[in-house]
DNA sequence: TTGCGTGCAAAGGTTTTGCATGGCA
DNA sequence: TGCCATGCAAAACCTTTGCACGCAA
């Protein structure tokens, strides 16, 4: 497998940079798009995507649907072995909750060993509702 | 709130038995259109997006996405009183698996008073791949 | 100097919308 | 007859691609 030297370049970094300023958190490619426009500083359209992938073949990011008619979006990964990350969202309020836990990691190897169903987490979003919006 | 009288015409007619020709199984709009199109009795697709929603939300239909960059599409329903038990689908062969599993339910338990969330079983999918096509 | 990376613009593909017509109740 | 549903075409959107230029190594 042939292996491309990677450049450093502005927008490598810039893009990466604003990934990790909250790692976990999604980004639509437009929100990225608006947030170089609004900084004085645009990364073009065909850039955002390509580089994006690329961190997506590195690993580094990940590529997310929070659901049907949702726009695709990339997460900065924190931790490589990110499959034991579970997204919630509420479809009150639209808020995406990140979780981390080890109940649900159990039910991941339940449904596995007791249901022979191998469950994608990166691919799962539960939906309900939030604490707040419940409240409210 | 408002209830439209549902008219009986030969789209929504033909389009919903297609869906029920494989239950569960998940079809794009674009398969739908080629469908009817190879049938020599086309649908336009504004029609076909527009019926589709309106299953949607009368619940006779499921939308999915299956991953990233995936497009949106549809299954019917089979039965109706889907509240109480899981499903998942397998993102290779499409199938949709209804589980009733006593261990989901305490997840769901878990979730509510652990970390506030209440998660909705009927509007949630466990996407990830089946014994049967793991094994191939 | 080499060739990867970027930006612009255009293309591609999917889904939505507007509007006139058709058809069910 | 009164509306909802449909079809067509165009628009809106998001994402990808082509190509020339810029820039890191």
């Amino acid at each position: 497998m042939a292996e491309r030297t990677a450049y450093r370049t502005r927008a490598r970094e810039e893009l990466l940079n604003y990934l990790k300023t909250e790692p976990g958190r999604h980004f639509t490619a437009q929100e990225i798009r608006d947030h170089f426009a609004a900084e004085n500083m645009p990364i073009g359209t065909a850039t955002i995507y390509r580089r994006l992938e690329r961190f997506v073949e590195e690993g580094v990011v990940r590529k997310y649907v929070l659901g049907p008619g949702e726009r695709v979006c990339y997460a900065f990964t924190e931790d490589r072995q990110c499959d034991s990350h579970f997204h919630c969202k509420c479809v009150v309020c639209g808020k995406l909750i990140h979780m981390d836990c080890d109940e649900l990691r159990e039910i991941q190897a339940h449904l596995l060993s007791s249901h022979g169903f191998c469950w994608d987490a990166a691919k799962t979003v539960f939906y309900g509702t939030c604490e707040q919006c419940r409240n409210e």
